[in-house]
RNA sequence: CGCGGGGUAGAGCAGUUUGGUAGCUCGUCGGGCUCAUAACCCGGAGGUCGUGGGUUCAAGUCCCACCCCCGCAACCA
């Protein structure tokens, strides 16, 4: 059997996957079904990252070790890849102290060889917050934490020559146009990082130490990103000794690397240049996939989903509300090959139940009834056949073939819709055969076995198509014909339901909801849930004397512009009793129409260190106050005047 | 001139590579049917294909200029 492998980007452990997310492992999970149903030998690899600052700053502010926090993390993730019903072979985990050690030599290596050198990271230091800056990361040339000075400093850090390969790499992607999808991101990542001149990347760190451990040199930890991209070979079976076996023979280079748009940099430059360093060969493909976004409300269009916009959708919560397979159909359908599609509960409700109720389960329902109507359950032979019938088959026969033309080239959403063709059709050719009319005349009973048998049948050819990509409904169905799944093979003629055998019973497979309703019933639930939580959070305590270095003054607004090219800032021109005008810039244009707010009493922070955006100075911060969205400004009666102090 | 994506029927999209009658799903209106989950089938209405120019016998599609929207980056003291 030819061996098939496809991984997903493997999961960062630092907050529960949201739909979004889950997205790309239904995506592999239906590549990978189908390429086992084409007899395939397939390997599917997922797992976690866990390794990273993040992710040791989240354990820290958890109380917990990193250790326990990625567990946990890993955990849910696991069990939501499970629920969504994926059949992956094998969940990896970063911290797997076998991926660990071979991580390490192969650093050790790459070091020996050349490739890697030690070197210094020359950059800007800021002794209060122990923190390294690039240039390029300074505000005015000061610490964007603190805005204090910074010094020159450089650090032992090791370095990858990553422009040893570049022009091999370069090579590579013209030579194999398949190698990134969708073509559009190649020019991208030619252009914009290739061209320019790869920088040599700095891949240890000093500043934290949750990772693997550079085993010679302590108080290195390896970069993030080579412990996470290595994982498509260390869990396959590669030995950076030398002895990699017979798994890792078989199966590397990967056939796909099922990636999110975001991380396309990092698959098709950094990764294949450390393969090149290694001497193995590179991945087939790499496919940055497009993002599902969420639509909060009817007309809006997608945005990102976020803690902080509470746009936040998980796929187990889907799952309780409409079933699994509804929830892959979704994300499966409602994907573009290359733009970013958008999930809303309506649109969902919409696909439900057009779709799957409508169009596959009615099919379904009705076609099963009328067998045990007219014929006790029977399947009956095709015997009378008529011209009106050669559509219906031409169309089934022809589906597998159009079908894996579309997965071929990765166009899933597609090729869930050339199933959809054929049920289409069936539904159609009732309308046209009206069975109900040939059940009155009793001489047309092999006609009405005949129309039938062609259902049923172009039934089983939807069901077994549809194993790749609602395995629940697919095998709900074919207990419903009470046929075996023949896999592609039995769709290579038209004849697959046994005559004289016996149909089971019919069932609903997807109910139709009631939009309205449903979301009702969605919002109820979100409100019951999002009740108990409280998100106030309140700081330490500090000391009076440090609470009094605060000075707050009164002022009144002279004059306010919006910044230009600036989506957020505000500009003020501020009269704080002192005769000087004092300019204070704030980030509030969301909220605040510029011209209304001219003569408004406000206050501020005054003797906060001044700071530069977007080229102009800002002295001080007004005062507002923010929670969930809402923002309002400290604003008082014009009565009390300008440099009054908040006491 | 920061980088990128996009503007096609009320909504969501395909079509642009290789110019040649503007298409799909949903919605809407009308009709048909009654086997079925008020489902299914047929038909209609609805489009300056962002704007202006150009090339061409012919432009949604190619060329030039411009406008608008959305991400990212820079801003949130």
């Amino acid at each position: 059997m030819k061996p098939y492998y496809i991984s997903t980007a493997i999961a960062y452990t630092s907050a529960k996957p949201h739909i979004g997310n889950t997205y790309e492992i239904v995506l592999a999970d239906a590549i990978a079904r189908w390429k086992r149903m084409e007899g395939y030998d397939v390997y599917f690899q997922t797992g976690t990252d866990e390794h990273g600052q993040k992710i040791q700053a989240k354990a820290e502010a958890a109380g917990i070790s990193p250790q326990q926090y990625v567990d946990q993390v890993s955990g849910e993730i696991k069990r939501i890849w499970d629920l969504m019903n994926t059949s992956y072979d094998r969940f990896v985990r970063t911290t797997d102290p076998e991926h660990m050690v071979k991580v390490q030599k192969i650093f050790k290596r790459l070091y020996n060889q050349g490739d890697i050198y030690k070197g210094k990271y020359v950059g800007k230091y800021c002794t209060p917050c122990e923190s390294f800056w690039t240039p390029s990361q300074l505000v005015n040339g000061r610490c964007p934490d603190c805005g204090r000075e910074v010094q020159d400093a450089e650090e032992e850090a090791y370095f990858f020559k990553m422009s040893k390969y570049a022009d091999r790499l370069i090579e590579h992607i013209e030579s194999h146009p398949e190698f990134i999808q969708p073509e559009s991101r190649k020019n991208e990542m030619i252009n914009n990082f290739l061209k320019p001149g790869l920088q040599d990347l700095c891949v240890s760190r000093t500043s934290f130490t949750w990772g693997i451990p550079v085993d010679f040199d302590p108080g290195h930890v390896v970069y993030v990103w080579l412990d996470a991209l290595t994982n498509y070979i260390t869990f396959c079976g590669y030995d950076p000794d030398g002895a990699s076996d017979e798994h890792y023979r078989k199966f590397w280079p990967a056939d796909l690397h099922l990636i999110g748009k975001d991380i396309i940099r990092f698959h098709t430059i950094y990764w294949p240049i450390f393969l090149m360093a290694l001497g193995e060969p590179l991945p087939k493909q790499v496919f940055g996939h497009p993002w599902l976004l969420v639509s909060s409300n009817e007309s809006g269009a997608g945005e990102k989903m976020s803690k902080s916009l509470g746009n936040v959708i998980y796929a187990d919560d889907l799952v309780d509300l409409f079933g699994v397979d509804a929830v892959r159909y979704f994300v499966l359908h409602e994907m573009p090959f290359a733009n970013d599609g958008a999930l809303s509960y309506s649109l969902l409700i919409e696909r439900i139940n057009a779709d799957l109720a409508n169009i596959l389960g009615n099919l379904v329902n009705r076609t099963i009834a009328m067998d045990h109507k007219y014929f006790e359950g029977k399947i009956m032979a095709p015997t009378a056949c008529e011209e009106i019938d050669d559509d219906l088959r031409a169309v089934a026969l022809a589906m597998p073939g159009k079908v894996a033309k579309q997965m071929e080239g990765l166009h899933v959403a597609d090729a869930i819709d050339e199933i959809f063709v054929l049920l289409r059709r069936a539904n159609k050719y009732i309308d046209e055969t009206t069975p109900w009319v040939l059940a009155r005349d009793p001489e047309k009973a092999p006609r009405l076995g005949t129309v039938l048998y062609n259902l049923l049948e172009s039934i089983r050819f939807a069901a077994v198509a549809l194993e790749a990509y609602l395995p629940e409904t697919s095998a709900k169905i074919l207990r419903q014909l009470n046929v075996p799944n023949g896999g592609l093979a039995s769709l290579a003629s038209f004849d697959g339901m046994p005559v004289g055998g016996q149909v089971g019973t019919a069932e609903i497979l997807f109910e139709r909801m009631d939009p309205v309703k449903k979301l009702q019933e969605i919002a109820d639930a979100k409100a019951a849930k999002e009740e108990p939580q409280s998100t106030v959070t309140f700081k330490p305590e500090i000391a009076f004397d440090t609470f009094e270095q605060v000075d707050m003054t009164v002022v009144k607004v002279v004059a306010c512009e919006n910044v230009p090219k600036s989506k957020k800032l505000l500009k003020f021109q501020l009269d704080d009793g002192s005769g000087k005008p004092r300019q204070i810039l704030s980030g509030i244009a969301a909220y605040y129409q510029a011209a209304d707010l001219v003569g408004k009493t406000l206050v501020a922070c005054t003797n906060l260190a001044p700071r530069k955006m977007m080229g102009f100075e800002s002295c001080g911060m007004l005062l507002s106050a923010e929670k969930d969205g809402k923002l309002e400004l400290l604003m008082l009666s014009d009565t009390i005047p300008a440099g009054a102090k908040l006491c």
